[in-house]
Order: structure tokens, then C-alpha cells, then sequence
DNA sequence: GATTAAACGAGACGGTACGTCCTGTCTTAAT
DNA sequence: ATTAAGACAGGACGTACCGTCTCGTTTAATC
């Protein structure tokens, strides 16, 4: 995964899994410590009770080591079902809300995507590790929703479906960064429902003919 | 306004403007040319023919000298009367989208967002140049959109209308934001035409009694 | 003396006499606390209570400031009549190695010498304010030895009694210097009495045909 | 010895010896080209083909790192066998005294020394690295002289050798130096001449009972 | 069990930028 | 014209990190 396998051969002494996890930890930890841009590779080394060799044999760049650090976080966020469309809207909105407030994402993703401006192989992986796999909620969601008559079916094409759901992620997920990070308010269940209201306006709208 | 006078007093030599005018062009300058992340402070002093000192007297931290730097180019976004409220969403999103592509802003806005996690007078200082003057363009946009009638009329509750105001602002920059910077494809016509139908339509939901 | 009147015309507000004596003060007042090297032009005419212009309109470097500051301290040394030549050789030992173990001079009169090396200006400042007034203890000790039959009368050459006052001098104040400065050892009685005997018998021998 | 190993042990990449050398060759160009005082550390290592960090982690300061470049230099000063102890004399303080016409020394010797004034490790390190290795030369001369019969062997009071080594030491060194950079008039052999014979009759009259 | 080759810790290395300090000059208004 | 105040260009400081390197030392898989 994100500590690809050097090649298929296999002589030497193999690399440490332990230092992998330690590593991993340690730049969680710096990060909650000392932000962004306080975290260096030494100190995250020392941390790690590792040498900067060690470090760098398997992340080039803190952006790198930071993705793949702060990633597993993201894979946590989940969409339990409960019940209607709205809730699980609201859901949602709250659940990644509430991972935005963490200080290890809050200081690392904007830093990151501002790092992948500039890096296209940075981007990638971004795109990657954090961003396509969280579309899976919108999908979830979707098909949820359709399952409950809520929304109405796929219209079989496939682009199309492709489209509705990028709209549908960059939206969601837009307007809650915006809020948490940009304009730096909270994201409460006041304006989840507010912002849920509003999109699900707009969701009944568009499917309708 | 973003260097404030020192003090009422009137003692010693007075600050040069044409040193803040050097200043933020150079930062500019540099920021296309380099990107945030080759920018120093250094660099931004010679390049203004300024000393590095003249430079610190006025602004602490690289942040903050971009914040201030690329503030006035948000100040450039205007919002003219296209005719109806869809030409003028759409209109905002394009223009909001080139905005982003510029090089100055591309990394610096997710850059200086994410050092202001860490520091508060940084995230006041974006908040004030950047964030609260943007929402003069929701505020223009939905007036007019009242005297065409395609929206009812404010409330009368100030408080609901700010808030309705601050999640339009926050639904709009930030799909975009996140269109463009983080899932990192193009904002062009399509998009902001779909995006457009979501908003238009959960807004007339909204607005429905 | 020391400091030059600008030109004899008197328009305008005239220099403050004041001013003059705050700042040797504060000058030897830094040189004691700090030492030389880490004596600023700033720091002392913050401490004179001066704006740092009005320093340099009288002083242009640091060294030749410290040569006047210091200069007054060696017209101090007086070659009182102790009733004999190795009464007043002792005397005038032990008396110069007191005023060199004063933290002004200790730490100024080797940096001056120092920078005076590559400065000309700055050497025939030393040579005039602080070389050639010591000459005259030698002087005025040989007459008294003259007048007491301790050595022979002059040659009535002037240019070779120039040269034995110039060697005295040399070695007296050089092997002085060298103990306290260079070697970093006391010059206690022992060995003023050690160092007078070995130069009174060379000056014996010396004046013998 | 000038640059200690920092410990016995022998983790890590060793210092590298080419480092040293190159620095300290550095360090004697920039000296004879700029002078102590235009002398700086960025200086000396871009001369020196190597990173600030590496100057700085064998020595702290500028003061420690000319007295290692300049010790060498005296190491040169030798006492051949001109057969007399007049001569010899006479030899050495001519080779003394070109030796402080050198660029490299003129400047750095007085400046150290005056620096040394307020830093007690440097003052250790001039004795150790400069100032005891010379006595080396009286020793020498004297023992020769007392093979020619020229002076009385010792009294056997090790103390009392001590003592008149050092108080020879001064006289010639301070006599030297102070004639040379104080006075700032030439060391020529008209003048080696005199203070020759000024020191052997003090020499000779204290050596009688 | 010996060999082998990569991974490891430690830390030195060349290099870049940092933010501060000092120098000597200049620009104000006040005296 | 001199003063206090303080901004200015310029340059050096000593430190912190970067990413690379060079050591001597493990640690497995292979022979």
C-alpha cells in the first residue's frame, strides 16, 4: 500500500514492519504537537526512535509521509445507515466535521493539497489514498437512498452517475471544509441541517425531469 | 489597514510606502514564479531592492506577508449584472475558478489556511482580508436577485440572513475551492452549469414556506 | 584635542559639550561590562542617552572612540620621586601593570593595537594620544637618575638619546605588557624586582664605554 | 590536540581530516587577503569548500579558530646555532620579528589576545597553542649558552629557572611585539643590536654572585 | 554454519534559509 | 546646524533542517 515493496527480490536483511508503525505514530504525534509546519523529518526520526535513513529509504518528502500518516484517519469515517436520506446526510456532514476538528487533519490537509499544487506525484497520491476512497460514502448514500425510493434510480449512464457523484462529493465535502477550515466556524447540527436542507432541495430538483 | 501605523507618534524617519508597494510586489512576483513553498523571505527582500529588516519590521511571518500580498487580487472578483441569478452563479464560479488557477493564488490560499490552524492571529488576519470580503459578492448577488423578484425578501431577521448568507458563501467557494484544489479537475461551464441547477433549486426549496 | 571642532564657523545650534562626556563614559562603562568585542556604536549611545548620529558626527569608528575613551586613563600614570632609578623603575612597573588589569584597558589596548595594523589613521591616533605621552615617564626618570648621578649625562647626540628612550620604552612597557596580556601572569612585586634588576644592569653596562 | 576527538567512542560518520585542513588553509588565505577583522566565518568556509555547520562544530568561535590557523606558523621559528649567544639572540629576534610582519600574525595575534581579555577558555588555548610552545626557543639558547661557558649552568632551583625563562620570554617577545606593533616602527638590526646588548649585560651582571 | 547483502543507528556532510544584530547613512520634526 | 528618534540597505551571525553520505553493526535468507 503505501510503503510499496522495494522490488520482489528479497536479499538483505528486510525492512522493519515495527519501524514503519513507529514512524507513522510519531508523525501523528508531532503533528497533534507542533502542526504542519513545526513537524521536521528529524524530529519525526527521533520520535521514532529511528534513524533518518530509515526515514527517508521509504518517504522522499514530509507531504508523503504525512498523507499516508493522517490517511488511515479518513478511512475511519463510516455511514451506518440511519434511516432516511437527511440523517444519513447529516450524518455525515457532522462525522467528517468532527475528524476536520482533529488536530492532525486539521493542520495537514490543507498543507498537503497545498503541496500537491506544485506535485503532481503528490497529488496522486492525495487523490489516491484520501480522496477517492471517501467518494464511497457519497456512492453508499446514493444507493441507499435509491433503495428507499428517496432518489430515483441510475439513469444507466454511467459518466452521468460519475458526474452527479463528484458534484454531489466536491459539495458536501467542500462547503464543510469552507466552513470548518476557511471561514472558521463551526460545524454544528444547526447548519448541518440548514446546509443538508438545502442540498437536498437541490438533489429533489435535479431529479426530477 | 494590513500594515497598520505603528503608533499616532510622529518620531524618527516614517516608514516608506513605496518599500510596502516594492514589498508586495515582489511577493507576488515570486509566488509565480516560485510557489509558496521556494518563497523566502529573503528572496522577497531583494527581489523589492529592500532589506531583509525592512521587510520584518512590517510583516512577522511569511503568512502573513502572503495573506497581505494576495488579498488585493480577491478584491478584483466583481460580480455584474448578468441578468438573472443562474448567469450570475455561474459567472462567480468561473470567475472565482480563474482566480484559483492563478498561479499566486493556487498554493498560496490552502497554504496560509493550513498555517492558520496553528495561529490565531493569522486566521483573523485571512478571516478579515480575505473571507468576510468575499461575502459582499453573496450579499450583491442576492439583492439583486430580490429586485428581480427570483428571491423573496429578506425576513427582517438579520441573524437568519446571515446565516443563510454565510452558508450560501460557504457552499459556493467552497465546491469550488474543492473542485479545483483537491479533487484538482477543471471548473468549466458543465460543471458550473450543474452546479448551478443544485444551488438555484435548493434555494427555491428553501425559500419555499 | 581628541575631538576636532568641525570648522571654526559657529552658524546653527553648536555640539553639546555634554553629549562629549556621556559618551566616553558610556563608552568606558561598556568596555567594562561587555568588553570589547562586544561593545556596539548602538549600545553605547543608547546608554549615553545620545541618538546614534550625534556618536558619529564626532567618532567615526568604534576603535577610535575607545582610543579616546581610554587615552585619559593612561595621563593618570605619574612617575613620582621614589629617591632612587630602581625605586622608580619598580614604581612606575607596578603602576603600569595596575592600570592594565582595569577591565577598559585590559580588554581595549591590544584590540586597538589590533585594528590599528591595517588603519594608519587609527595608528598615529594611538601613537599621539596614548604612545608617545607614556615616552615622557621614561624622560622624566632618566633626567632624575641624570641629576642623581645614577646614569651618565646625555651624549649630547639627540638622535641616539632618542633611540635609548625609544628601547627603554620598548621593553619596559613591552615585557609589562606581554606578562600581564599575553603571558597572562601577574606582575606582582617579585617580579618587577626581577624584571628592574636584569634592566638595570643592562642600562649599567650600556652606559659604560 | 588543537581539535580534540570528541570521544573514544566511534558511532557515526567520522569527522573528516581534508575538513580540517582545508579549513585552516582557508582560515590563513582569508587572513593574509581580508584581515582579521573582515575575516568571517561564512568566509572561511565557502573558501574552505565546506558547509558553515562543519566550521562550527569544531570551532566555536572565530578567536579559537585563528589562534589553531596562526599556531602553526610560530611552530616555524627556529633557534640555529650562530655560535654566540649574542647571535643567537640577535637571530631570533630578527625571525621573531618577521614573523609578526607576516599578514597572517600582524593582525591576529593582537586581536586574539585581546579577546582573550574576557574568555578564559581562549586565554588557555593561546598558552597552550602559542605562548608556552615558544619558550621552547629561550630554553634552547640558554642551555647552548651555558655549553659555551657564556652563562652559569643552573642553580639546580628548578623554581628559580622557571621564573628567570619566563621573565626572558617576556622581555623578548614583549620588547619584540611592542616595538613592532605598538610602537609600529621597524625591527631592523640596528635595533636588534641594541636591545641585544642592553639584554646580555642585564644578563651578565645578574648571573655574577 | 558461513556467507552475503540490504537495512539499521549514528552522526558528519554541503547547502539553504532563518530571524537577529550591528553598521553607517538617511529622513523626519523639534530645538 | 544640531539633536532624538527611528527607518533604511547591507552584511554577518549562529542555528535549524534538508537530504545525502559514510561509518560500523545487525539481521535474515541463501549457500
Amino acid at each position: 500500500m503505501a510503503v510499496p515493496a522495494p522490488s520482489p527480490r528479497r536479499l538483505g536483511r528486510p525492512r522493519s514492519a515495527e519501524a514503519d508503525h513507529a514512524i507513522l505514530d510519531a508523525t501523528r504525534g508531532a503533528l497533534v504537537e507542533l502542526g504542519w509546519s513545526k513537524l521536521t523529518m528529524g524530529h519525526v526520526a527521533t520520535r521514532a526512535g529511528v534513524a533518518k535513513t530509515t526515514l527517508y529509504r521509504r518517504w522522499a518528502h514530509k507531504s508523503e509521509l504525512v498523507v499516508d500518516a493522517v490517511a488511515v484517519l479518513f478511512d475511519e469515517l463510516e455511514l451506518p445507515d440511519r434511516g432516511s436520506l437527511r440523517a444519513d446526510i447529516e450524518g455525515v456532514v457532522l462525522s467528517f466535521a468532527a475528524l476536520l476538528e482533529r488536530p492532525e487533519t486539521k493542520t495537514s490537509l490543507m498543507a498537503v493539497v497545498a503541496e500537491s499544487t506544485y506535485d503532481t506525484a503528490l497529488r496522486a497520491r492525495i487523490g489516491e489514498a484520501i480522496v477517492e476512497r471517501q467518494k464511497r460514502l457519497v456512492l453508499e448514500g446514493r444507493e441507499r437512498a435509491q433503495a428507499r425510493g428517496e432518489l430515483p434510480p441510475d439513469s444507466g449512464n454511467g459518466e452521468e452517475t460519475a458526474r452527479v457523484v463528484d458534484l454531489i462529493f466536491d459539495v458536501i465535502a467542500g462547503a464543510v471544509v469552507h466552513r470548518s477550515l476557511v471561514s472558521g466556524e463551526a460545524v454544528d447540527e444547526v447548519w448541518a441541517r440548514s446546509f443538508t436542507t438545502l442540498l437536498l432541495d437541490g438533489l429533489a430538483a435535479t431529479s426530477r425531469p
